[in-house]
RNA sequence: GCGCCCGUAGCUCAACUGGAUAGAGCAACUGCCUUCUAAGCAGUAGGUUUCAGGUUCAAGUCCUGACGGGCGUACCA
């Protein structure tokens, strides 16, 4: 419909006298008042200056040019300062909403990213213990919008990159190995830094259980630390899966250093002469791309920064031909962006296929008070935790609720209790009553034929139809926003539109022509509910 | 100090590429269950969109400055 208005006006425009550089590009937007149709352009304001004409008197040379079927479009009307209003027709509408339940599960997919091979990248917590609400909101996030951009025709990957090497994943071990030789009862010392969660002493129980004693001489912590990586990766997944996650990749960054990767870098860097040698220490020249400082690229120890591998590992992307490569980061990652996209310029990649997605932390509030969670501190709420008590759906839901670039302000207590007043609950409930009275009308006579829509004329029935036929742009918009709460704003404002149809508008007891109608217009909200869940990766229940 | 993000109703947040009268939920108040699920509906009240300038047909949205908050600014990840 949007296309066709474009080239309608297009078209107009050219017959009004305009050649190809004068006109605009044409923007079809949705009012949002009712009142002002269903569709509407500003395309005469635009013109109004480059013409030196008045925008309404634009607008009238327009619509007199305008040719559009009557099929479609029912009326158009010049309104405020210039606005041009369509109304669509109702036959339109109708044929639409049969198309609805023909396409099913298939209804809302785009292709709009088709061609596009996209590899996102999200979570890549280093498995240093369970994942916690501050990793949810990544998680979450990371997954639906590789939702988002499968249902819009991307080819999408899901990868976890993680690095079980360095100082992090050494300390770890030492934290087992000191647990390990305290349930034996012999004298060790936690190391300073250590991980002083309980999980690390349950690896340890675990260990003294399987092997008793036979560690008590290992002088390396390497046993307790692969040990360790091993008990976490497995409690990771497990509640990835919970969450309705599943990777399809899992990149260890040590796969770099094995292959070549970090040494060519360097090299090119080197050749390219954007690094070099001080204080033992090879630094990248970012001072070249506007940074204050250089940043060092290898300590003078000789341990690569994160920043090496970084910049390795988005070439590699790179090289498997994904031509989108979104990072999921937290805020607190930001700055590690500009050296990535730098560092892959100075490779000779083009950066643009590089995006990154950066949410605003998510804030922990306890009793009241803002609560400060360290992973090596051990204060956290897990991610399972959480789902013991609210649910999945409430937890994908809630991290989805906001926009990414808003603090998320988390109420452990209030997400608690947030039981039957949970907004998700509002969608589901209006998927569960759907199916309730498909469920009893489905006996009470032949359906087999097709049904007339156009009794479907009361207001509410309008506004629900209209609504749904939004959903394939709603989802396309928050693909291409890459955010997936304007997706759940839609489903809000659908839910609520069937809950005034459903107060307005019987379906059982109606005469058989309109019932028949209206059911079909509950299965196409019902579908259209569950398609949206779906992408949130949420269930739409039959029953609740 | 410098960089990024944010500031919208009592609270948590929406508002498309700058569009028409800034919207929801929670909390408060008033009604509504002998009819398809009241996890619901209808209504009332609540706003100088932090402040001051600027850009233009049009600014919550863009620009400049101030104030307030978060994050970063490591040879930590």
């Amino acid at each position: 419909m949007e296309q066709y208005l474009q080239e309608s006006i297009r078209q107009a425009l050219t017959e009004i006298g305009l050649n190809e550089d004068q006109i605009p590009d044409i923007q079809i937007e949705k009012p949002r008042d009712p009142s002002h149709g269903d569709a509407a352009t500003n395309v005469a304001m635009q013109l109004a200056k480059p013409l030196r004409s008045n925008p309404r008197k634009i607008a009238e040379q327009l619509v007199d040019e305008l040719d559009l079927d009557p099929a479609r479009i029912k009326s158009t009307e010049i309104a405020g300062p210039g606005f041009i209003n369509f109304r669509f027709a109702e036959d339109y509408i109708y044929n639409e909403l049969a198309q609805i339940i023909e396409k099913g599960d298939e209804f809302g997919k785009s292709d709009g990213n088709a061609g596009i091979k996209a590899l996102v990248e999200f979570v890549s917590a280093n498995p240093t213990g369970p994942l916690t609400v501050g990793h949810g909101r990544n998680a979450v996030l990371g997954d639906t919008v590789a939702r988002l951009l499968e249902w819009t025709g991307a080819d999408v990957q899901r990868e976890y990159y993680f690095n079980n090497a360095g100082r992090q994943m050494r300390l770890l071990g030492q934290s087992v190995q000191a647990r390990y030789l305290q349930e034996l009862g012999k004298d060790a010392d936690f190391p300073e830094d250590g991980y002083e969660g309980e999980y690390i002493t349950d690896i340890a129980k675990d260990l003294v259980q399987e092997l008793g004693d036979s560690l008590a001489d290992e002088s390396v912590e390497k046993r307790f630390k692969e040990k360790a990586e091993t008990a976490i990766f497995e409690d990771i997944q497990q509640t990835l899966k919970r969450l309705n996650i599943e990777m399809d990749s899992f990149f260890n960054e040590q796969t770099l250093y094995d292959n070549g990767a970090i040494d060519e870098t360097i090299k090119t860097f080197r050749e390219k002469e954007m690094a070099y040698d001080e204080d033992g220490a090879v630094w990248f020249k970012t001072t070249k791309f506007g940074k204050d400082q250089d940043t060092v690229l290898v300590k003078s120890t000789g341990e690569p920064t994160y920043r090496l591998p970084d910049i390795a590992y988005h070439a590699n992307k790179l090289d498997r031909g994904f031509n989108l490569c979104l990072d999921v980061f937290g805020a607190d990652h930001i700055d590690t962006y500009p050296d990535v996209v730098n560092g892959i310029e100075v490779l000779g990649y083009n950066s643009e296929k590089v995006e990154v997605l950066v949410y605003q932390f998510v804030t922990l509030v306890k009793d009241g008070k803002p609560y400060k969670m360290s992973t090596r501190k051990a204060n956290f709420v897990t991610l399972d935790e959480l789902m013991d008590d609210v649910g999945e759906d409430v937890t994908r839901f809630f991290f989805l609720m906001r926009s990414p670039n808003t603090h998320l302000e988390f109420d452990v207590a209030r997400a608690k209790e947030a039981g039957e007043k949970n907004p998700v609950f509002y969608l589901q409930y209006a998927h569960a009553r759907i199916q309730s009275i498909l469920r009893k009308v489905s006996s009470m006579a032949d359906f087999s034929e097709q049904p007339d829509l156009s009794v479907l004329t009361h207001t509410s029935e309008i506004s629900l139809i209209k609504k749904l036929l939004d959903f394939p742009d709603a989802v396309a918009l928050a693909a291409a926003h890459r955010e997936p709460h304007r997706l759940i704003t839609y489903l809000n404002e659908l839910a609520s539109d069937f809950t005034s149809f459903y107060h307005d508008c019987r379906i059982i007891g109606e005469p058989e022509n309109l019932m028949h109608a209206r059911m079909v217009l509950a299965q196409a909200t019902a579908r259209v509910l569950a398609n949206g869940l779906t992408i949130l990766g949420i269930s739409a229940p039959d029953r609740m």
